[in-house]
DNA sequence: TTTTGATACTAACAGATGTTAGCCTATTTT
DNA sequence: AAAATAGGCTAACATCTGTTAGTATCAAAA
């Protein structure tokens, strides 16, 4: 067999393996998907995998972490501008939802399968997600505070948002697409205003 | 070893060993959970297992379509009803939550794990799944037609719904635990009327 | 052209997996 | 008390798993 095709792109032979990976990881689960299913997909033997990364679970890690680092990195803008509460709950939610549309594989897999770290990275990860959703919730009760949303429980609020993002997952197998622009101005009024006619 | 210990109760050893499975399933996924853990578990040799199910497959079928039998018998319940369709929503969201909170092991692994069923069950499952999400969007779709609810895409809305009950994993690993009953209003209040105060 | 470094291959490992076969023992039925 | 059944046990199986060692080969640097 010939070498991995490095195509012209700027994408080294190690991206491309994560890349497999992560759509092999997504499909079957992590447990699921064996080193050999990766290589087959990659075109290459299992072994041969080995030049490129140290093992199955750093796979696991970069794809997580890579997701992780992205959310705590929008966190903090979202922190540190001064639109209201409503408008950075808004941001939020659109920065989800772009990314669960365009970086499918990953987020999906970060979502459902960080499980599967192994410590540090399982504690790590552990309290990245724990902070992540507390300070989602502490802008929440600002805006409880200046009246600006309603009265509710701000940690459920957050869990219900973060959650049904994940419900794209259910889009992107749907044959009647709609597009993602339109998906997101769907998500983004609900979530904001609920279901009920005013 | 004894016998598996058969409490006073009615419950069967087979019953056990499925209550016991469903909980593994949840904590380490299907694919990670192995018949020797259970067995451990269950207090008994793997091998002892097969005396009471077909297969490990086979625990996983149980699991996924007892759940799915009792969404589908609850959905004719509500079509069935003379309810507004705000209320219709409203019945299946609070039946929903109640399953995430009372029958929580089973239903979490029916959500997460289905994929891992094998045929002819897998595709079974898929269907029944399709199908639940239609007939919960042609309710909505009928509360818009009435102008009771507000143009949104049904489907859409039935993903976030039920992707946002899904959250309430979470909310059984905190330790901050808010009632169920509670949980319940928060969830119902948020999807149906929104985050914005009116 | 030779050297060198990256990357592929084959073979093999040790351990885990689901499952079966065959046996023994406790409980229930007759 | 005897017979029948349910349900436990040990041992073993074939297969799959992630991973390593050792070797060959290709592309680029010298």
């Amino acid at each position: 067999m010939g070498r991995i095709k490095t195509t012209n792109n700027q994408i080294s032979r190690r991206e491309i393996i994560i890349e497999k990976a992560a759509t092999l990881f997504k499909e079957k689960g992590f447990k699921a998907a064996s080193m050999r299913e990766i290589a087959d997909v990659v075109g290459v033997e299992a072994a041969s995998l080995y030049n490129h990364i140290k093992s199955k679970n750093e796979l696991l890690n970069i794809i997580c972490f890579d997701v992780a680092n992205r959310y705590t990195h929008k966190m903090e803008e979202v922190e540190a501008s001064k639109l209201t509460t409503l408008a950075k709950v808004e941001s939020l939610l659109r920065f989800h939802i772009d990314g669960m549309v365009n970086h499918f594989e990953e987020v999906y897999v970060s979502d459902r399968e960080w499980k599967h770290l192994d410590n540090p990275y399982l504690s790590n990860m552990q309290n990245q997600r724990r902070t992540y959703r507390k300070r989602f919730a502490a802008i929440i009760e600002e805006g409880i505070k200046k009246k600006e949303v309603k009265k509710i429980d701000a940690a459920t609020a957050v869990l219900i948002m973060l959650h049904a993002i994940g419900g794209i997952e259910s889009w992107h197998r749907s044959t009647r697409k709609i597009i993602g622009k339109e998906l997101e101005e769907n998500m983004v009024t609900f979530l904001i205003d609920g279901l009920r006619k005013i």
